[in-house]
DNA sequence: CGAGTTTTTCGTATGAAAAACTCGGTGCAATACT
């Protein structure tokens, strides 16, 4: 039979690989599903052995992988990993800002010759046509898309190229596509395949529930109050961990005051020296800072598995990242605590970050211009005098409604059958407008997350698509008695069915919690609704 | 959006209150310097 013969090949080469004995149910399907060369999109909690779902096939079928990861750091640290294992068939290289043109050239040419069997390159790089192009000629067999999350994290506005991720697929050539990550709800995972264009993907997902996390929330009514739990959390607990906070001001405020209070701490965050961040890093994974207080800037990559409590010193902007940062402590399976200390205020620095909308004078303009004449974004940056980063989003946006497309060269055109100027401007704030809502509704979520006295590890994966019948029996209302079982809580429509609201358009539903349900909308984002409003008025129909 | 800081305002002068202003996350790559 087909499928056992690749899964006793792929336990072989796991064995001979990395020495491990056998692999797990979810690790195997996956791994399968790519050996099939099939599209598959993978969703396991880090520490899972999610790597070695691209490499171990990656070893085994002729032809380089391409790995695509969003942060230098962590590529080196990978890059690293692979070779310490001194095998030829999982050596790995790479091209980036940080390596010469003859060390590109080199790396380009050991996997041509089939010396190096790993690529690993970032968005950016492949943006550029003759890098691209370059690629193509490797006829890579198999794509990696590490942290594919960031996707739809980043997209929008941060990280523009990450957007055409699968455009830049079929720049070279279109081989199968493994997307890997730790978190994805079922709206991201809808639009990580929307945007990879992966084809019939096969998707993995395995249990997100992590038991030996205690979920602890408390509502501070003033700064003194946070800084108190903070402290009562520190005495109880002095193994390592990572406090979270909203601003760079605010890590070095914090770790100045907690080192003067006796518990030696460590800042980290973007806008220090790389030299630094790196040794901060190194440091911390050897045991050699006990309390790291951070921005969201120290996240990917921090593979500790002693990492023993996580604590939020706001509220962050989404469950998305709230689970991707407390995802981090309990590696190890020991016990670990989490704790978010949130006041309202903190909504106020979210709705900052969720960004002003564009200037619908400023969108025509530039449609305008692209329109009548394809041009680069260094042209376009001289003639309209904007910055770097608005342009950046702002051409997004018109590539998003079509009035703008890539073309070679680095150039930037209309396509054919495009909108005017002016109605592409209209179209494209209504877009933004569109992304906001969205943002700010998983802003929204994470503050109901926060309010609610329901369990909060059946809220939160909920969140994630999962529905669990009983209580988590680990978080804060749990062990309050608060906490009310799921009795399998359903309403009108199916969980994941499509509905349409008169209002807000069409929408899937995510769960049912006690008398209220969570619908997700294409427009506005996530809404709570009463079931018997629901019921009674008829306001949602399946679509 | 909101906290924190600086400037303005009132006019007996002083300093207190009001108003105005500033700042705030995530990283690639390439560029401009030493």
């Amino acid at each position: 039979m087909k499928l056992s013969t690749h899964s006793t090949t792929l336990r072989r080469a796991a064995r001979s690989l990395f020495g491990w004995t056998q692999l797990r149910p979810n690790q195997l399907a996956a791994m399968r599903a790519v050996m099939k060369r099939r599209d598959a999109l993978v969703v396991l909690p880090t520490g899972a052995g999610k790597s070695a779902i691209y490499q171990i096939p990656a070893s085994l079928i002729p032809g380089p992988t391409v790995v695509i990861s969003p942060l230098l750091a962590l590529q080196q640290d990978q890059i690293a990993a692979l070779n310490e294992r001194q095998r030829p068939e999982l050596r790995a290289v790479r091209v980036s800002s940080n390596e010469s043109a003859s060390q590109q050239a080199e790396a380009i040419a050991e996997v041509r010759e089939g010396r190096a069997e790993f690529l690993f390159i970032t968005p950016e790089q492949l943006a550029n046509p003759d890098r691209m192009a370059e690629v193509r000629e490797l006829a890579p067999a198999l794509v990696a898309i590490d942290e594919a999350h960031c996707i739809s994290a980043w997209g929008h506005d941060f990280r523009p190229d990450y957007l055409a991720l699968g455009h830049l697929i079929e720049g070279i050539g279109r081989p199968p596509v493994v997307a890997l990550t730790a978190t994805a709800s079922p709206p991201v995972r809808d639009d990580i395949i929307a945007r990879l264009r992966l084809r019939d993907a096969e998707v993995v997902v395995s249990g997100l529930d992590r038991p030996n996390l205690f979920l602890e929330v408390a509502h501070c009514p003033t700064e003194d109050y946070r800084w108190r739990r903070l402290i009562a959390l520190l005495r109880d607990d002095g193994r390592p961990g990572i406090i979270y906070v909203p601003t760079r001001r605010s890590a070095e405020e914090l770790a100045a005051r907690l080192t003067d209070a006796g518990f030696p701490s460590k800042y980290y965050h973007g806008g220090m020296p790389n030299g630094q961040r790196n040794e901060l890093h190194e440091a911390f994974l050897a045991d050699q800072v006990p309390i790291m207080v951070a921005t969201s800037a120290f996240g990917m990559g921090i593979d500790k598995p002693n990492i023993a409590w996580v604590v939020h010193m706001a509220l962050p902007d989404s469950p998305d990242s709230y689970f991707q940062e407390i995802g981090r402590a309990g590696r190890d399976g020991e016990p670990a605590r989490v704790l978010l200390l949130w006041r309202a205020e903190d909504v106020g620095l979210q709705r900052f970050f969720s960004g002003g909308l564009p200037n619908v004078t400023e969108l025509q303009e530039l449609a305008a211009l692209v329109r009548s004449k394809p041009a680069t974004k260094k042209d376009l940056k001289a003639s309209t005098g904007l910055g770097p980063r608005k342009l950046a989003q702002l051409l997004a946006l018109l590539e998003q409604v079509g009035a703008v497309e890539p073309r070679k060269k680095q150039r930037l055109g209309t396509p054919r059958y495009a909108p005017q100027p002016a109605d592409a401007a209209a179209a494209a704030l209504a877009e933004a407008e569109r992304q906001q809502a969205v943002t700010r509704s998983r802003t929204d979520m994470m503050r109901a997350f926060a309010e609610t006295s329901g369990c909060r590890g059946q809220a939160l994966l909920a969140y994630f698509g999962e529905q669990m019948t009983e209580v988590c029996g680990h978080c804060d209302n749990c062990h309050a008695g608060t906490s009310v079982a799921d009795d399998g809580a359903s309403g009108p429509f199916p969980v994941h069915s499509q509905v349409r609201h008169p209002e807000w358009g069409p929408g899937m539903v995510l769960n049912y919690e006690e008398d209220r349900m969570t619908v997700l909308f294409d427009e506005v984002g996530y809404k709570t609704l009463s079931v018997p409003v629901v019921s009674e008025q008829g306001l949602l129909t399946l679509s």
